[in-house]
RNA sequence: GGCCCCGUGGCGGAAUGGUAGACGCAUCGGACUUAAAAUCCGUUGUUCCGAAAGGGACGUGUCGGUUCGAGUCCGACCGGGGCCACCA
C-alpha cells in the first residue's frame, strides 16, 4: 500500500497555492470580510514549535473562514526593532540590520514550510525605512494634535555604560551589563498622552465580549480607576499642599500629612536642610524592584512644618516626608489616617503618631473599638468625627465632598493608576524620533518631505551609551525652521509603538500615507487576534490607545482594533542536563526504557528535568523543520491542535507526534481506498441501518466540527474528526455512496487543520479543483437529528437502567417504560415511587 | 497584601445542572509475518460477589449546603498557577 509522502505533497501544494495567488486578497469584495491576525514575531533567530502553534491556530481560522465564503485577510510581518539585535551586533561586531534581515529570511523560510494561508504580498518589517517613515509621519501628526509632549522624567541610568535601561534590565538595582548601581536621572523625554483616554479605554473594555475575561480584568486593573477627592492643606510656611484621597470620610482620623521624597516642596525644603537632602538621596537609591519594596520599611522625616486640618484651622498635623508616598500617583502627597489604612498604620506605629478610629463596624462600640495592628477598611458608621458621626461611609464621603467643594478647598476627582506612555528610548536600533533641537528655535519637527529620518548606515557600538548620540555625522543637521546648526533627537521610539499600528498598515501595506482610510474602513477591526498572554496588558492597551488616536485624526472609524482576542498557551518540553549541568538539546539525549537517559553517543547519564516553556536558553526546543522533514507540516499542525485546549500550555512529545503521523496515514488510506466508490448521494431511495448510521455520524461531525471551529475549540474539533474516522473505518458493511460521502466530508473537515493532506486526498478522490477553493460543507439537519434516543433511568439519582425510545415520546409512555425496567423494579424493592421526574429525551429520575 | 484562574484514570483531556471519563497518548492481550516494521481486533478508574453471563459499592482536591439529580451552582478550607502590588 502506498504511503503518504508528506514532503513531496506539501511542497507541491504550497507551490500550487502560490501559483494561484490563493491567499492574496483585494481590499474590497462583495463577500463578507474576516481579518485574522496572529501577533507578528520578533525575528530572534529561528522559529520553534511554540511559534508554529500560534500561527497554526490563526491559519485554521483563516482557512475555515475562507471556506465559509469570507474575504479573509491573513497577513504576516516582523516586529524587527529591539534589543537582541543590538546585543548580537555588539557581541559579533556585525550590523544589527544584517542580523535582523538574515533572521527574517531564515524564519520566513521556516514559516513557509508550515503551509500557512498568508497573503505574503503585504509583508513588511518594522525596521524597513518604508514602515518607520510612516511611523514618523504619525508621530508628527500626533505632535501637531497635542497627543505627544515632552517633559523631564526619571529614568534608570547606568552610570558606567552611560545609558538608560529598561526596567527589566535593572536587576537587584544594578545594571545588567555593567553591574553598577542604577541611578534615577532626569532626562527630557517624549510621552504619549494615553491618560487622556483612560476613561474611554476603561469603558471600551465592556464592549469587548470576545476577549478573554482575564485580559479585560488585567487591563482594568492596569488602568486602575479610583474615585476620590483632591483637597488642600494650609501649611505653616504659607504654602499649600494638595492631596488625593479615596477616603475623605476618614478626614477626622487624620494624624499626619506626608509628602513624597520627590515632591516639589520636599526638594525645595531639602535645599536648606542637609539631613532632609540625605534622606531624599537615600530614598532615591532604594530600587524600584518589587522585591525591594517588599523589604523596605516605612521611613519618614519630620519637616517641622504643620498643616492645618481643613475643617479646623486650629488642629495642626505634622508634615513628614515619607518613603512610601509615590510622586507618580495622585498629587504625590497624602493625609495619613492610620486607623483605616495599613501603610499609614505601620508608619504611625513606628513614629508614635495618633491612631484614631473614625469608622466603626456595625455592632462595635466606638468607645472601645481598637484597630490593633490591622487597619479597619470595612464598612460601618462614622465616630469621633464631629458632624459626620453616625453616617455611613458613603454618606460621610458625600458630606465631606459637599463641604470642601463649597469652601473651595477641594474637588471630587477620578484618579488613574495609568501613566502617560514614555516612548523615548536611548537605543540605536529603533525608529528615530523625527525631531530636531535648535538652540534658537527649540524643538522643531522634521519636515515631512525629509522623512524618513533614516538610521545611519553604520552604527558604531564601540561607544558608551547610545551610539546615535555619539555619531559625529548623523547627529548634526540644520534646523528645519531657521536653517542654523542643530542636532537631531537621538532617541528612538519604544518598540511598542511599532506594534501599536502594524495591524492597520497591513490593510494596505503599500499605501503612500501611513494608513489608507478606505482599506481601514473595510478591514478593521481585526476579527480574530491570536497571541500570547504576555501581551495582555501593554501591547493590547497601546494598540487600543493608538486606534483611538487614529480615529480622532480621522484615519479610521473604529475605536477598538481587535474585536476578538484569543490568548494561546505555550509549548513545553522536558529539559535535559549533562553531568556538568550544561543544558542539552532533546536530540542530544537518548532515553532508555527504564525512564533514565544518557547523553547520546556516550555513557554519561543525563538528568531529565520538568517540562517547561520552550526556550533557547534551556535548549528544550524542537525545530519545526526537523519534524517537517520526518513527518511533514500537517503532523505538527495536527499535534499542536489536538488534545489540549488552545489556551493552555501543551507538552511536545515524540510519542504524540508519532500518533499524529499514524493518523495522517490513516486518513490517506481511507481516501485512496474510497477511489472506486460510487459518487456520494447516488444510492436511490432511503439509506437505512448501518448506512444510515454512517451518514448520521458524517453529518453530526460536520455540525460539531463547524461549531467547534467557530468557537476556537480545536481540540474538540479534532476529537470529533477521530470519532468520524473510527466510524468510517468500521463501515465495510455500508453502501458505497455513504462511504464516499463520509470520506469526502472527512477530507473537507480536516482541510483547515491539515491542508496539504486534505488536498492530496481530495485529488485522490478524483477531484480536479483544489480543495482550497471548495466551500465548507453543510450538515443536513435531518441527519443530525436522530429518531430515537437513549434515556437513562435513575432511582434516587442512581442509574438503574436505560431505555431506547423514539424522540419526543409522550411523558407517560416514557414513565411506564422506565418503571418496567428490570433494574428499576429491583431497586424499588416493591415500594411505590413517590415521584417520577421525566426530562424529555434526557433522563428519568424515580424518587422512592 | 489585593484580584483572578485551575484541581476529573498512568498521562493530555471530554461532559447546555441530567448515563462521569468522549477522543487521543500510553499499557496489556491477540491477529497478520520466518522475523521486524506497518496495520488490524480487543483490553484498561478502584473495589466486592460470581465459573460465567451479570450484578453491587465507591469514585471528579477536602468538608458542608442547595436540588428529584452536582465534576458543573453556593460557602469554607487545602493545593497549584497567573496578574498587579507602598496606587492613598
Amino acid at each position: 500500500m502506498a504511503r503518504y509522502n508528506a514532503k513531496e505533497s506539501e511542497a507541491r501544494w504550497q507551490a500550487a497555492w502560490d501559483a494561484a495567488h490563493a491567499f492574496e486578497v483585494p481590499n474590497n469584495s462583495p463577500k463578507p470580510k474576516a481579518y485574522v491576525l496572529e501577533m507578528f514575531p520578533y525575528p530572534s533567530g529561528r522559529i520553534h514549535i511554540g511559534h508554529t502553534r500560534n500561527y497554526t491556530m490563526g491559519d485554521v481560522v483563516a482557512r475555515f473562514r475562507r471556506a465559509q465564503g469570507f474575504n479573509v485577510l491573513h497577513p504576516m510581518g516582523w516586529d524587527a526593532f529591539g534589543l537582541p539585535a543590538e546585543n548580537a551586533a555588539r557581541e559579533r561586531n556585525i550590523d544589527p540590520r544584517q542580523w535582523t534581515y538574515d533572521n527574517i529570511a531564515i524564519m520566513k523560510s521556516q514559516l513557509k514550510l508550515m503551509g500557512l494561508a498568508i497573503d505574503w504580498s503585504r509583508e513588511f518589517a518594522t525596521c524597513d525605512p518604508e514602515y518607520y517613515k510612516h511611523q514618523q509621519k504619525l508621530f508628527l501628526e500626533f505632535y501637531r494634535a497635542g497627543f505627544v509632549y515632552r517633559r523631564e522624567a526619571d529614568v534608570n541610568w547606568d552610570p558606567v555604560d552611560m545609558t538608560v535601561l529598561a526596567n527589566e534590565q535593572v536587576i537587584d538595582g544594578k545594571g545588567w551589563r555593567s553591574g553598577a548601581p542604577v541611578e534615577r536621572r532626569k532626562l527630557a523625554q517624549w510621552f504619549f498622552r494615553i491618560t487622556d483616554f483612560a476613561d474611554d479605554l476603561l469603558a471600551g473594555l465592556d464592549t469587548l465580549d470576545r476577549w478573554p475575561e482575564k485580559v479585560r480584568v488585567m487591563q482594568r486593573n492596569w488602568i486602575g480607576r479610583s474615585e476620590g477627592m483632591r483637597f488642600t492643606f494650609d501649611i505653616s510656611n504659607g504654602e499649600k499642599i494638595e492631596v488625593f484621597s479615596t477616603r475623605p470620610d476618614t478626614l477626622f482620623g487624620a494624624s499626619f500629612v506626608a509628602l513624597s521624597p520627590e515632591h516639589p516642596l520636599t526638594l525645595e525644603l531639602a535645599k536648606t536642610d542637609a539631613r532632609l537632602m540625605a534622606f531624599v538621596e537615600e530614598c532615591r537609591h532604594i530600587g524600584t524592584a518589587e522585591a525591594d519594596i517588599e523589604k523596605a520599611e516605612k521611613r519618614g522625616y519630620d519637616t517641622g512644618l504643620t498643616a492645618a486640618h481643613p475643617f479646623d484651622p486650629n488642629w495642626k498635623l505634622p508634615v513628614l516626608v515619607a518613603n512610601f508616598v509615590l510622586m507618580g500617583y495622585g498629587t504625590g502627597a497624602i493625609f495619613g489616617c492610620p486607623a483605616h489604612d495599613q501603610r499609614d498604620l505601620d508608619f504611625a506605629r513606628k513614629y508614635h503618631l495618633t491612631v484614631t478610629p473614625v469608622v466603626v463596624p456595625d455592632g462595635a462600640d466606638a468607645k472601645t473599638f481598637d484597630v490593633g495592628d490591622e487597619a479597619y477598611v470595612g464598612p460601618g458608621h462614622l465616630a469621633n468625627s464631629r458632624f459626620l458621626d453616625g453616617m455611613t461611609v458613603d454618606e460621610a464621603k458625600a458630606e465631606v465632598a459637599k463641604r470642601l467643594e463649597a469652601a473651595g478647598q477641594g474637588t471630587r476627582t477620578v484618579n488613574y493608576r495609568l501613566r502617560d506612555w514614555l516612548v523615548s528610548r536611548q537605543r540605536p536600533w529603533g525608529c528615530p524620533i523625527p525631531i530636531v533641537h535648535c538652540a534658537k528655535c527649540g524643538v522643531v519637527p522634521v519636515k515631512e518631505a525629509d522623512l524618513p529620518v533614516k538610521l545611519p548606515d553604520t552604527i558604531n557600538f564601540d561607544v558608551r551609551g547610545n551610539p546615535l548620540d555619539h555619531d559625529p555625522v548623523w547627529k548634526h543637521t540644520k534646523c528645519p525652521s531657521c536653517g542654523g546648526d542643530a542636532v537631531r533627537d537621538t532617541d528612538t521610539l519604544d518598540t511598542f509603538v511599532d506594534s501599536s499600528w502594524y495591524f492597520a498598515r497591513f490593510c494596505d501595506s503599500h499605501a503612500a500615507e501611513p494608513v489608507n482610510k478606505a482599506a481601514l474602513d473595510y478591514w478593521l477591526p481585526v476579527d480574530q487576534y491570536i497571541g500570547g498572554i504576555e501581551h495582555a496588558i501593554l501591547h493590547l492597551l497601546y494598540s487600543r490607545y493608538f486606534t483611538r488616536a487614529l480615529k480622532k485624526l480621522g484615519h479610521t472609524k473604529v475605536d477598538e482594533p481587535f474585536a476578538g482576542v484569543f490568548t494561546q498557551g505555550m509549548l513545553c518540553h522536558e529539559t535535559y542536563q549533562d553531568p556538568d549541568g550544561e543544558w542539552l538539546f532533546p536530540e542530544q539525549v537518548e532515553k532508555r526504557p527504564d525512564g533514565t537517559a544518557i547523553v547520546k553517543g556516550t555513557n554519561k547519564p543525563a538528568t531529565i528535568g520538568p517540562s517547561i516553556k520552550m526556550s533557547k536558553s534551556k535548549k528544550n526546543v524542537v525545530a519545526p523543520e526537523v519534524i517537517v522533514d520526518v513527518y511533514g507540516a500537517d503532523t505538527i499542525r495536527w499535534f499542536t491542535l489536538s488534545d489540549t485546549p488552545p489556551e493552555r500550555d501543551v507538552e511536545w512529545t515524540d510519542a504524540g507526534a508519532e500518533g499524529c503521523w499514524r493518523f495522517v496515514q490513516r486518513i490517506y488510506r481511507l481516501a485512496t481506498e474510497a477511489e472506486g466508490l460510487p459518487p456520494a448521494g447516488t444510492v436511490p431511495g432511503k439509506t437505512e441501518g448501518v448506512s444510515l448510521a454512517l451518514r448520521q455520524a458524517t453529518h453530526r461531525a460536520i455540525a460539531a466540527v463547524t461549531d467547534d471551529l467557530e468557537n476556537l475549540r480545536f481540540n474538540r474539533a479534532v476529537a470529533q474528526i477521530y470519532t468520524l474516522t473510527n466510524v468510517l473505518q468500521q463501515s465495510d458493511k455500508c453502501d458505497g455512496a455513504a462511504r464516499r460521502e463520509a470520506t469526502e466530508m472527512l477530507v473537507r473537515l480536516i482541510a483547515p487543520m491539515m491542508p496539504h493532506l486534505a488536498e492530496t486526498c481530495w485529488e485522490a478522490l478524483g477531484h480536479k479543483t483544489m480543495l482550497v477553493n471548495t466551500d465548507w460543507p453543510k450538515a443536513d439537519p435531518a441527519l443530525v437529528k436522530s429518531d430515537s434516543v437513549t434515556i437513562a433511568v435513575q432511582v434516587n439519582g442512581k442509574r438503574r437502567g436505560e431505555i431506547e425510545i423514539a424522540v419526543d415520546t409522550a411523558e407517560d409512555t416514557v414513565k411506564q417504560a422506565a418503571l418496567a425496567q428490570e433494574g428499576v423494579i429491583r431497586a424499588l424493592e416493591g415500594k411505590a415511587p413517590k415521584r417520577v421526574i421525566v426530562v424529555p429525551n434526557r433522563i428519568v429520575n424515580i424518587v422512592a
